[in-house]
RNA sequence: GCGGGCGUGGUGGAAUUGGUAGACGCGCCGGACUCAAAAUCCGGUUCCGCAAGGAGUGCCGGUUCGACCCCGGCCGCCCGCACCA
């Protein structure tokens, strides 16, 4: 009998897994079906936290679990290595880029690689190695020739201190998140990819994933696209149009039926024709007074609508001699529709707010149900709901939909518009004026314009000899790296120094896997062979971002003929975060776990300053976080508790979908568990005992067989868990030895292989079992003795439960009626009451039913 | 404002399809071992009640022989989007 020591026991089977190659993918040509798992790749930080632990734990379930279905299973790792942090490194501590970036990868796989994950290493690759961003050069290229890619002038977020544009994600409060400068709106002219061209086929797409992606994130997306069905349509100048807008006004509405309630037209303040008034000094110090006001969430919501009637006014469409005011507002958007709206203040709130605070007139043309039209008003609550059209010449009567088709069709008749789909979706501005990306593969000659680089001038490698002591973006004062010849005609020219987003480094590298070493950016045979990726697993706070640009990436890749599939992600799981309590000290401190004792009195629990038994306040469950202090180390708790007790816990005590709470306790239990495990395997075989408790346990053994086994396909890693752990009572409290035993231990090994892979080696060795158990077949359970013979049936007298019978499985409602009614208890109940009804589900329940 | 989700013991959470509510873990209580403690092992643990029994899945109501599950209305919490015409 030896103690179970997973810091001796763990690194050896790490070490064996190592040795014999065992994750390597196959080529894809021994008859096994394939089987793709991918989680998210991370970004090297420098070190794993516990929510990588819980995400690779969760891949790696799947991926051991389908190779021992007979998977062929491609489960690979790489690095998403670009980006901001490692050039803010390289401004605050002097480091290069470069050898931070693969210093932190270098200690991130081996933390990584201490969690024993059924990994290929032999695929992995990082976004900044120049083999992988220089295929995404070429597949630029060739979208760019497909029309996919563009430049144009366009407002960004500039923070003027660090000299660059920044992402939306990155602007905090109005602020650069770094430097903390209030961010700019400025023109730049950017490269955008034409996502909006694949708007529908992304929405239509999504149907394809029911069922294998959450709801929510479908959803997520559906919204993010937005799409809307309406009308776009020209307004004519009624009198003399300025100069440039002969053509009138294009508006674009979701409700033509409520054309005959429009009051006023309003246009952006960036609308071509606001720009066009801007001589005039009142117009141009509106137009100032509305830039002013921040674009953040906190901003519009105390903004209040401003609007200056620009003394313009348009024809109405339906009704002769009724013209409107054309005003410039702050609540319209230049970037939706066309930048310019009818307002209709009865039945939009917007509209109204604006309506009431310049006196505009609000004309009701939808009745509400049951409504009197002479009555009907509107107060300061705009009517959005369901109603029929009135006030509106031949639209009268109408039901909304009926009336906005019958608008549409008349505007298109007059040949003043037409129905129009218009997306929330906005092309995707990939230029970022920074040093660590991927750079553009582009030239800039003076005499032909922008010019691609040549394909066997592939890949543009980023030089290394760059400065970080000012701010800006180092490629642009390099001093020889931009100065090139044209590839078309010789001159002088000069290379883009944008690079890309790196969501465009993750928007493929699923598909590189699948060969990594290619000469083509993606292996068509190889990818053929893997894609899609049948289990993706990742945070849910990658809903739209990567995963659409990715969705889209995929479409384009298989426009220009280098992917057949549509969707790459087949399955999607997202997986909730690992939280932990947040203890504050008197002075609001936040205090580290690890200097915090629990105590528990009479159920309440008390949270202590270990050193000095000051009181310490409980604070709320959060996710772990640097600054709230309430990290755990993994390192520390695989040197205490040993990788699979942690691997085990943050998939033990939540459904894999929500948030997990770290806690002491939670880990001590799952290390508890491996202890005792490992105490079933050490002691000795022991008697056969009698034959019942022999078939008792082998029957438990083989139903865990079904329920583990459905568990880990319906991502309910925590019961199928819990189901091992009262098996192991089961087995402990279990007389039955010899062949029964050893057969139970042989399939408790297996099933907890995917979970705790180091202990199910170890117990797989001990039984004696030959090869790995990395290589063992997944147990099947035997039909004979997962069936039930007899069942246990409650019976309830009127829906309370009364008592409880035996009957064999199948037996007749007749039976079973009468079986019921013998038992005593239950018949007590009956006492002095009439039979009214006897409800037999079979093998279930009996339900009495007396009065 | 719009869209979506969730409310179960002291606690994290179980409960294939409407059929024994509270599996399993944590905590707590009791016991064994120990000079003692820790660790470990064994037993108990929804609430009220000595018991018989009763109540119970946020609240109110409905459907049903039977509801954590389905329907209607509230209350609370969480997430996403947000001046999108």
């Amino acid at each position: 009998m030896a103690a179970y020591v997973p810091s001796q026991v763990e690194p050896r089977w790490r070490a064996a897994w190592e040795t014999a190659d065992a994750f390597r993918a196959g080529a894809g040509d021994d008859g096994r079906p394939k089987y793709y798992v991918l989680e998210m790749f991370p970004y090297p930080s420098g070190r794993i936290h516990m929510g990588h632990v819980r995400n690779y734990a969760m891949g790696d379930v799947v991926a051991r679990f389908k190779r021992a279905r007979g998977f062929s299973v491609l489960h690979p790792m790489g690095w998403d290595a670009f980006g901001m942090p490692a050039e803010n490194a390289a401004m605050e501590r002097g480091v290069h880029p470069k050898g931070w970036t693969y210093d932190n990868i270098a200690a991130m796989r081996a933390e990584l690689k201490a969690l024993g994950l059924s990994i290929d290493w032999s695929r992995e690759f990082a976004t900044c190695d120049p083999s992988y961003y220089g295929k995404q050069q070429a597949w630029f290229l060739k979208l760019m020739e497909r029309g996919l890619v563009y430049r144009r002038e366009a407002n960004v977020n500039w923070d003027p201190v660090d000299m660059t544009v920044l992402a939306n994600e990155q602007v905090i409060d109005g602020r650069g998140w770094r430097s903390g400068a209030v961010v700019e709106k400025k023109k730049l002219t950017q490269w955008f990819l034409r996502i909006t061209s694949y708007a529908d086929a992304l929405i239509e797409g999504l149907k394809t994933l029911e069922g294998r992606w959450p709801d929510k994130v479908r959803l997520m997306q559906e919204n993010w696209i937005g799409r809307s069905k309406g009308l776009q349509m020209t307004f004519d100048f009624a009198g003399a149009a300025p100069a440039g807008f002969e053509n009138g006004v294009e508006v674009y509405t979701t409700r033509p039926d409520t054309l005959f309630g429009a009051s006023f037209l309003a246009i952006a303040t960036d609308h071509p024709l606001a720009e066009s008034l801007k001589g005039d000094p009142k117009v141009a110090a509106f137009i100032a007074e509305c830039k002013k006001g921040g674009s953040t969430e906190a901003d519009i919501e105390a903004g209040e609508k401003l609007g200056l009637d620009t003394g313009l006014a348009v024809a109405h469409p339906f009704e002769p001699g009724k013209s409107l005011p054309v005003w410039i507002a702050n609540f319209v958007l230049m970037d939706y529709g066309t930048g310019a709206i009818f307002g209709c203040p009865a039945h939009d709130q917007r509209d109204l707010d604006f309506s009431r605070k310049y006196g505009l007139a609000v004309k009701p043309v939808v009745l509400p149900p049951g409504a009197d039209p002479a009555a009907f008003d509107v107060g300061t609550e705009a009517y959005t709901g369901a109603g029929t059209i009135y006030h509106s010449d031949f639209l009268n009567g109408l039901s909304i939909e009926a009336a906005k088709a019958e608008a549409i069709s008349r505007i298109e008749a007059m040949g003043r518009g037409e129905g129009a789909t218009v997306y929330r979706l906005r092309d995707w501005g990939v230029s970022r004026q920074r040093y660590w990306g991927c750079p553009i593969p582009v030239i800039h000659c003076g005499k032909c314009g922008v010019v691609p680089v040549p394909a066997d001038q592939l890949p543009v490698i980023l030089p290394d000899d760059v400065t970080f002591d000012k701010p800006g973006n180092p490629l642009l004062r390099h001093p020889t790296w931009r100065h090139v010849a044209c590839p078309s005609c010789g001159g002088e020219a000069s290379r883009e120094t944008d690079t890309l987003d790196t969501f465009v480094d993750s928007s493929w590298y699923f598909a590189r896997f699948a060969n990594p070493d290619a000469a083509e950016p993606v292996d068509k045979a190889a990818a053929d062979h893997w894609l899609a990726v049948d289990q993706y697993i990742g945070g849910v706070e990658h809903a739209v971002l990567h995963l659409l640009y990715a969705r889209f990436i995929t479409r384009a890749l298989k426009d220009v003929g280098l992917l057949s599939v549509e969707e790459p992600f087949a399955g999607l799981f997202t997986q909730g975060m690992v939280t932990h309590e947040t203890y504050r000290a008197a002075n609001g401190e936040w205090v580290e776990p690890g200097q915090v004792t629990l105590v528990a009195e009479n159920n309440k629990r008390r949270a202590i300053l270990t050193d000095t038994g000051e009181d310490l306040i409980l604070g709320d469950i959060e996710k772990m976080s640097k600054s709230k202090k309430n990290v755990v180390a993994p390192e520390a708790i695989f040197a205490a508790y040993g990788v699979d007790a942690a691997r085990l816990f943050v998939m033990s005590d939540s459904p894999p979908e929500r948030d997990v709470q770290w806690t002491t306790g939670g880990v001590e239990g799952a290390s508890r568990f491996v202890s005792r495990v490992w105490a079933e395997f050490d002691a000795p075989a022991g008697d056969e005992g009698s034959a019942d408790e022999a078939l008792a346990l082998r029957q438990a053994a083989h139903r865990l067989i079904d329920s583990v086994t459905d568990g880990i396909e319906g991502f309910r890693f925590n019961s199928a868990i819990a189901k091992l752990y009262a098996f192991l009572n089961t087995l402990k409290a279990s007389k039955a030895g010899g062949a029964a035993r050893r057969e139970s231990l042989s399939i408790l090994a297996r099933l907890i292989a995917p979970f705790t892979p180091h202990l199910a080696e170890q117990c797989w060795a001990k039984l004696g079992e030959a090869g790995m158990i990395c290589d063992a077949a997944w147990p099947v359970a035997d039909p004979a003795l997962t069936a039930q013979d007899e069942a246990v049936l409650p019976v309830q007298v009127n829906g309370k439960r009364r008592g409880e019978i035996r009957a064999p499985v199948g037996a007749s409602s007749a039976d079973v009626e009468k079986i019921a009614l013998a038992d005593a208890n239950v018949a007590a109940h009956l006492e002095g009451l009439t039979l009214r009804k006897v409800i037999v589900v079979q093998d279930r329940i009996v339900n009495i039913v007396a009065n």
